[in-house]
DNA sequence: CAAGTTGCATATGTCTTACAATTAGGATTT
DNA sequence: AAATCCTAATTGTAAGACATATGCAACTTG
């Protein structure tokens, strides 16, 4: 593992950088240990606060861990898909908030790749999953509930329809869509009238689920992402009419 | 902006944490700058060194943005869908390789998402996408081509299909997937004959693009789904017959 | 002889102090 | 007025010290 002279980024920068490249690249493989801090200071020639500045880089990306005392040191971490969600839940959220991602594209995305696992999840939805829904669609007909953990609800039905796909790659990689929209979504006011929609449209995808038909339940998600369009539309258009309103 | 005493995590991580925490919530915007490293080490109570792991934590993870000078400092980052991409990239390959994840819960979990995309690749497919498309086809027809090479033109080919569907949050989390799979991909040698099948697979998903044929498109990624699930069978079939040879 | 205890070596975690490098903006000089 | 220099603020890096955690071996003790 070598620096760059030439570059003018921060040592602690290159440093996680190299040993970045040598954990991808398979030449550190995991639960293998990285040499002590002192050591690293010495091959790279930096001081050990620049080796620990770059070994704090690699940690808050969950490729090292750390571990204190006689046996101690970095160690290459077994990412887990636990690590992987959180990481991509985290990214996605501000990626959205940051760039104002519209209601409607964030919507369409998160749809288009929930109807992905309709067929997956039609054909190897368990019993537990069919529960886990029911559970979720019986919560949100409770009067009472606020519109966060309504929200909150709905995030976990649509979690236990990825997870019934069967594939964990496929919920990694839908966790971050599905949470990312949670703050969009909580500036939705539901009202009676709405909930009941939206529970009937649930209750609709977990038959079609139940009975294992993949066209119904992504005839059912189709439906609910309109249901869901309208509902942040009026929304959006509220806040448009007050902004005006505010301003003139 | 206050640290749990009680805690027995380091410090730089609950102060990387606590800062976390401002910007996801929005107590902090974009391109606001923090307190200097002098600051924020007399309010946290600890010394400097600390607090710049704490702030190497956060720009690892594209949060922040370190600046040098008189009215330099540490500013929040609005992350770009580019820094966003690259990071899911590195956590979702290192994810793949680190778990095991077998060739067929990839490949299935990523034509899952791709052909999720079809309709709206379908409908919304511009000139440019296409003439991507038809690019990447023709350099995969050339002889001489390595197996690295017609990989990568591979990953072009899907990316521009992504992209043609014109959602960039798709396209975000879609990449992930996509580019995850291309060290396992990678592991494939392709025959001529291989190659031929699949060029014609791609021309018939262009083609069904290029007439706006959303379900030809979901049928073309289909088939070659298949296909080269057929071709990632053969190659485990090998490699365990060769390690079963190597143990006897 | 077995079980618990102590102490040591080693590693990370944190603090202190200092200096180098960079940069914006004002003061100075031409 | 323009170009130059200086200064102050801030991050980047270094060196050394102490604190703390932890595995392991040696030692003591019942």
């Amino acid at each position: 593992m070598q620096l760059d002279p030439s570059s003018t980024a921060d040592l602690s920068a290159q440093i996680a950088s190299a040993i970045r490249d040598a954990i991808i690249s398979g030449r550190l493989i995991v639960d293998e240990r990285l040499p002590s801090e002192a050591e690293l200071s010495d091959t790279f020639n930096v001081s050990r606060p620049t080796v620990r500045e770059a070994l704090k880089r690699l940690a808050a990306q969950s490729l090292i861990r750390t571990q204190r005392g006689a046996t101690g040191g970095a160690f290459v971490n077994r990412i887990s898909f636990e690590e992987a969600y959180s990481q991509q839940i985290t990214t996605s959220t501000l990626l959205l908030s940051m760039n104002a991602v519209s209601f409607e594209t964030a919507l369409e995305a998160r749809y288009a790749l929930e109807r992905a696992c309709a067929p997956l999840a039609a054909e190897r939805r368990s019993a537990d999953h069919l529960a886990a829904m029911r559970a979720e669609i019986h919560r949100q007909g409770q009067p009472g509930l606020t519109d966060e953990a309504f929200c909150a609800s709905d995030v976990a039905f649509h979690r236990a329809l990825v997870d019934a796909a069967g594939n964990p790659v496929l919920s990694y990689q839908l966790a971050g869509a599905v949470e990312a929209m949670q703050p969009l979504m909580n500036m939705i006011t539901f009202t009676a009238r709405d909930r009941a929609r939206i529970v009937a449209l649930h209750g609709g995808i977990a038959d079609a689920l139940e009975r294992q038909d993949a066209q119904g339940t992504r005839s059912g998600l189709q439906a609910l992402e309109e249901e869901t369009r309208t509902l942040g539309q009026d929304v959006m258009a509220q806040r448009a009419a007050r902004a005006a309103e505010a301003d003139g």
